[in-house]
RNA sequence: GGGCCUGUAGCUCAGCCAGGUAGAGCAGUCGGCUCUUAACCGACUGGUCAUGGGUUCGAAUCCCACCAGGCCCGCCA
């Protein structure tokens, strides 16, 4: 494959993350999904470049350096969805989640306990900094597992692999040979393609300090081929913005045993060499050392790089990217509290182009659009065209990896469960709810996966929804609301209770709609809520009481 | 300096990645469910799909240009 030339330049900036599809197929591809298409994509270049087709892997990255949000998530999911499709077109494939855990500090997150100091080891390599929860081997350790439980809950496929062994075993050696032996050349690119002048100067190699233990304090000055040794200097670095003061060491690091990594620029282009990566996406944040990494994959490594697939980064609600570091961030664990396995999966697979904003407060939506895709699968709902059905039947295919239940389960719209659950009484929510289900007709009796809804959509709406601010009555107000209290005391029906709130309104001289808006306010802070009769029974007298007696 | 995303009904958005008669929810209007909020049911109203070109039998969708808002890169990994 020496110098055959690969079919899409990345690195010129054309073909990368782009879905062209040769004009002659019409034909649906594999599920009619993305995800096909990537798939079919990755396989014609791949014949084109005649490699073996025995094994097509494909790569995910996983950040190591702080508590992962929904959005790493993502890219290790879809990593996973391709490489269902690509078993779809008939070819075996793999998934390998790689951890950056060599990866130094930059910045200590916000929002993590203080048992240990993490600012004192800013710049060193997170597989080396101790886990402030105490429960992993490392800070780095503890990260890298949460995202691979996250998987594990969504049923993701993975083989894991993580930059601190893999540098410890050496499975690198070859590529960081060539790369170190070409490093002129290399840095020289850089610069061209990015305009980032460091590497003309520096090697991409960041030793780990032997004095400081830090990893972006050094700067490698020189390489000895006979050796595999790395002269380099403790010397300090900008990071975020902040000096890092350098210990001034000077020393010799080996290239064949861990004590350094290459720098993202070429480590890449390294990885794909050595595990045999056909297919990686990136954030568009990583555009430029992509192309650099195409390069050098192509022309220093001689393996021509893998398929690319560009997504746009996830949003927060306020349209700004998710960012580790402050609060308010998605996470996998969290979501799970509110919303199904499903829900999430759908989100990723959904669509790859286009920005997806991400929030607790879209969960519903999803939660809801997985049943009426499973509608449309199992044929209960309709779909204006055949093709449509086509993909979206594909798509809910991959949301059940590739096995969908034979039917359909218990479908509710997720903003009723919500909204009962909101508003059911706090000790007896879940009979509330299915007993109110079972009234408007919506089931005959839950099954547990229901029952698990209901509970995710009460999660959602205490958590999400917030609490009832205090009312501010008028002394009528008041006086209208005692009066009611006063009567509940006798009341042996929810019927009663209904009839009573007509009653003490009119007295007190007020339309019953306006009467019954102020009661929700008072009740659940909002303008509206369920027949209230049955609720305050339900709730029992002695709670209601207590409730409309609460001054604002 | 380079790149990306978003712009569709009063509001929030879906549809765009593989072109085939503009959609949903909410809001509004009218009606039904015998006082009633919720829920539900029926109907109605509402969009030159930011703008201008192009390709096409056919464009919200593909291409080019342009306007507005936002983001990423040009520290670093």
């Amino acid at each position: 494959m020496g110098g055959s030339r690969p079919p899409d330049n990345a690195y010129e900036g054309s073909a990368a993350g782009r879905l062209d599809v040769p004009s002659e197929t019409k034909a649906v591809i594999g599920r009619g999904t993305w995800m096909d298409k990537v798939a079919h994509d990755v396989l014609v270049r791949e014949r084109g470049l005649g490699r073996s087709l025995s094994m097509v892997r494909v790569e995910s990255g996983l950040g190591a350096s702080g508590i992962p949000h929904v959005g790493n998530l993502s890219d290790c999911v879809r990593a996973f969805g391709i490489k269902l499709a690509l078993e779809v077109q008939g070819v075996r494939s793999e998934h390998i989640a790689f951890t950056d855990d060599m990866d130094g500090l930059r910045k200590v997150p916000a929002g993590l306990p203080d048992s240990v100091d993490l600012t004192k080891y800013i710049g060193h390599p997170v597989s080396r900094i101790p886990d402030p929860f105490s429960c992993h081997d490392s800070y780095g350790g503890h990260m890298g597992f949460l995202l691979l439980d996250a998987m594990d809950k969504l049923g993701v496929e993975y083989v894991h692999e993580s930059a601190t062994e893999n540098y410890r075993r050496n499975r690198f050696a070859r590529q960081v040979r060539a790369i170190l032996a070409r490093s002129e050349e290399i840095g020289a690119k850089i610069r061209e393609l990015t305009g980032q002048e460091k590497y003309e100067e520096a090697l991409p190699f960041f030793p780990i300090c032997a004095e400081c233990g830090r990893i972006y304090t050094t700067k490698a000055v020189s390489y000895d081929a006979r050796t595999d040794g790395v002269g380099y200097r403790c010397e300090g670095a900008e990071l975020r913005g902040r000096r890092l003061e350098g210990c001034g060491y000077e020393g010799e690091a080996k290239v064949t045993s861990g004590e350094g990594k290459m720098s993202w620029k070429v480590e890449f282009a390294a990885r794909w060499s050595a595990l045999d990566i056909r297919y990686e996406a990136y954030g568009k944040e990583l555009a430029d050392s992509v192309r650099i990494n195409d390069w050098v994959s192509d022309e220093i490594l001689g393996f021509p790089h893998p398929y690319h697939v560009k997504w746009e980064l996830l949003l927060d609600r306020s349209g700004k990217k998710i960012s580790k570091s402050e609060g308010g961030l998605v996470t996998p664990q969290t979501w799970f509290r509110y919303g199904t396995k499903e829900s999430l999966v759908l989100l990723m697979f959904k669509r790859i182009v286009g920005a997806r904003k991400v929030s607790i407060e879209e969960i519903p939506k999803y939660m809801d659009e997985f049943d009426w895709l499973e509608d449309v699968y199992h044929g209960k709902a309709r779909v204006d065209s055949e093709g449509k059905l086509v993909k979206l039947k594909g798509l809910y295919e991959y949301v059940t990896y590739l096995k969908p239940p034979a039917a359909p389960s218990q479908h509710v719209p997720f903003r009723l469960l919500a909204e009962l659950a909101g508003v059911a009484p706090k000790d007896a929510w879940q009979d509330y709810v299915v007993a109110r289900l079972k009234a408007y007709r919506a089931i005959s009796e839950p099954t547990p996966g229901l029952l698990l809804r209901i509970e995710m959509a009460r999660n959602w709406a205490t958590t999400a929804g917030g609490r009832p601010a205090p009312v501010k009555l008028t002394a009528e107000q008041r006086a209208a609301v005692d009066d009611l209290a006063g009567r509940l005391a006798a009341a042996d029906s929810a019927d009663y209770i209904q009839n009573q709130i007509f009653e003490v309104g009119r007295a007190h001289g007020m339309q019953p709609s306006e009467f019954f808006r102020l009661l929700y306010a008072i009740l659940l802070g909002s303008e509206k809520g369920p027949r209230l009769g049955p609720y305050l029974y339900d709730m029992g007298v002695e709670t209601a009481v207590k409730a409309l007696s609460r001054k604002g």
